[in-house]
DNA sequence: CTGAAAGCGCTTACAG
DNA sequence: CTGAAAGCGCTTACAG
């Protein structure tokens, strides 16, 4: 039996301070990075010492009692293992730095983040929360009261801090690419949650493929979940009507979804891009191998995630807030590959 | 400015118990269901509808440190957006249920999990800790006193609680399929960490190769991280003296890695499977849409994440541990696709 | 069946 | 510069 040796007591303020022949509220001051012109140096070099021997860690659960608030700051998303997201998590930690530590939660499965959701992780006391493409109603029956910066949330910017990708330039560039190539009609497989980003996705797509005489099939919607398999049997479902309204292109709102259209289009005996050019939305780094590859509007996750760790550091502690606010250029942009 | 509305006051158990005009050990008792034959069906009623009325959510950092636990259970992992992650999370989400609570910690950026990680969570007072592919001295500074059950950790089995694939088999299969086609020589790209699970993926392979006459190059170690990028640029530097051993197939210790694979062949203008065969582990979805698609060898992460969760729920809560064990198998097997 | 009270381990005015 | 003490919001014996 893997039994754990017998726990140790944990090492409490309490005992850190009798070794150092302090309070309690010294080692605290200390430990907190308090202590500047409030303990000699010589009790603080007693207590850092203590803290070293001990390896003394304080408490979350008591900290975050007594403050009101932990250090944690909580990313909630719907889809968590979408690679996308290792971009944006990768820039979330690197603006966070150390004083926060990050922790991740999933959506209820295959839904979106919702308010129920942010009460349940509430209770953690989090210093921030930051949630990655809420559902329509997020906002409306949110507990507030903790700082909340959502990503990837188009239209509720007057209503919450939001950082957005500026989208329009990478889908105008996919609408002329696919205009020139001489593309008249195109099917969209849209994402199945109602995220506002793929609702902007879609509508951004079908006015700029107005703007080049092409006309946007997503009526009625044909959708699907990030899962590859689902992404094919929905374009298999959907392709007879779109060919025969004469559609030569595939675009789906995600390269998860995309590599879905590329089975079904291999298993339909069509080749890519000759019988149908196909294209997604992220850039995902497996979209380079594909076959073919996959030509993709490629949406900056790391940017998006520092942008949005550095809004939220501003709203935790407005005073400390770096001055420059910087988060680069969100833009998307157009990765062209052979699907194209 | 998002400014969000003025805070409300949080809702607490006193003022639940106000309103049903009972105490407030009497409301914590039943929001915690321990009612049961301690608290009158009508008191109970009425701190129920009163915790309706108020929206009232126990405060995890005060329970916590009442209870000496919460119940959050983290997953502390070294690749959190490998897609081969998300079949895991979802795996112990599910078995995990609505009791417990899944956060999730990337380790230290590139890092694999170590003892400092588990240190600064266990401060959260988790419920219990899942640690996937810890690094190899991760159990000698280890701080203890938490339900811990590893993953991915083969060669730990003696000193804690582990849950592992059976690679065997697949790897097995993957010998004899490369012998049947004809190879000897396999170069092999290895992943950066060294992680226990990598040394076995690569030890086994070595030895099946062996007993089919192949031989296995992974001396010097060709290594890189789950970067496409870097697995390509890798595998371009290795593929010289590769090649002058005479070898005709690559596998990889992972699928991300092979995809960089795959995109170095394309770049040394190698063709896969005819001039070179190339193979990896893990399965990933987007590795049945590759150029070529991939063959490689299959790990149930949805299995492994439930029975980790299962093996975890039996440490915290020994007496409710379900009596089967049955966590479904988790065995290795290969899926043969054109790659090879 | 019920409630008063101690205690979980911190942080933070406050008094010195 | 330092420490005693109140308080954060729960949970859990304990006494009734």
């Amino acid at each position: 039996m893997s039994t754990l040796p017998p726990a140790p007591r944990r090492v409490t303020a309490a005992m850190v301070a009798e070794r150092a022949g302090t309070s309690i509220a010294t080692v605290s001051l200390v430990v907190n990075g308090k202590a500047r012109g409030r303990i000699s140096d010589e009790n603080a070099a007693r207590v850092l010492a203590a803290v070293a021997e001990l390896g003394y860690v304080v408490d979350g659960a008591a900290s975050a009692l007594a403050r009101g608030t932990s250090d944690i700051v909580v990313l909630l998303a719907p889809d968590l293992p979408n690679p996308f997201f290792g971009r944006v998590i990768k820039g979330v930690q690197e603006e966070l730095g150390s004083r926060y530590q990050l922790l991740l939660s999933a959506a209820a499965s295959g839904a979106q983040p919702n308010a129920t959701d942010v009460r349940r992780l509430s209770s953690l006391r989090p210093a921030g929360l930051l949630v990655s493409a809420p559902g329509p109603d997020f906002l409306d029956d949110l507990p507030t009261g903790t700082p909340l910066v959502l990503l990837d949330a188009p239209g509720l910017e007057a209503r919450a801090a939001v950082v957005n990708y500026d989208l329009a330039p990478g889908v105008e560039e996919l609408a002329r690419h696919l205009a020139e190539r001489g593309h008249r009609v195109i099917g969209y497989l849209d994402g199945a949650t109602p995220a506002a980003t793929y609702l902007l996705r879609r509508e951004l797509l079908r006015e700029a493929a107005a703007r080049h005489g092409m006309t946007l099939l997503a009526d009625p919607d044909v959708r699907s979940g990030p899962d590859l398999a689902e992404a094919a049997a929905a374009t298999l479902a959907a392709l007879p009507a779109w060919r025969e309204a004469g559609a030569t292109a595939i675009v789906a709102a995600a390269d998860t979804l995309a590599h879905g259209v590329l089975a079904a289009c291999a298993e339909a005996g069509l080749r890519v891009p000759e019988d149908v050019a196909v294209a997604g939305f992220d850039d995902l780094p497996a979209s380079a191998v594909t076959a073919p590859s996959l030509t993709s509007v490629a949406l900056p996750g790391d940017a998006l995630g520092r942008a949005a760790a550095h809004r939220l550091l501003a709203l935790i502690a407005p005073d400390e807030a770096a001055p420059e606010e910087a988060p680069g250029p969100l833009a998307a942009t157009l990765t062209v590959r052979a699907s194209t």
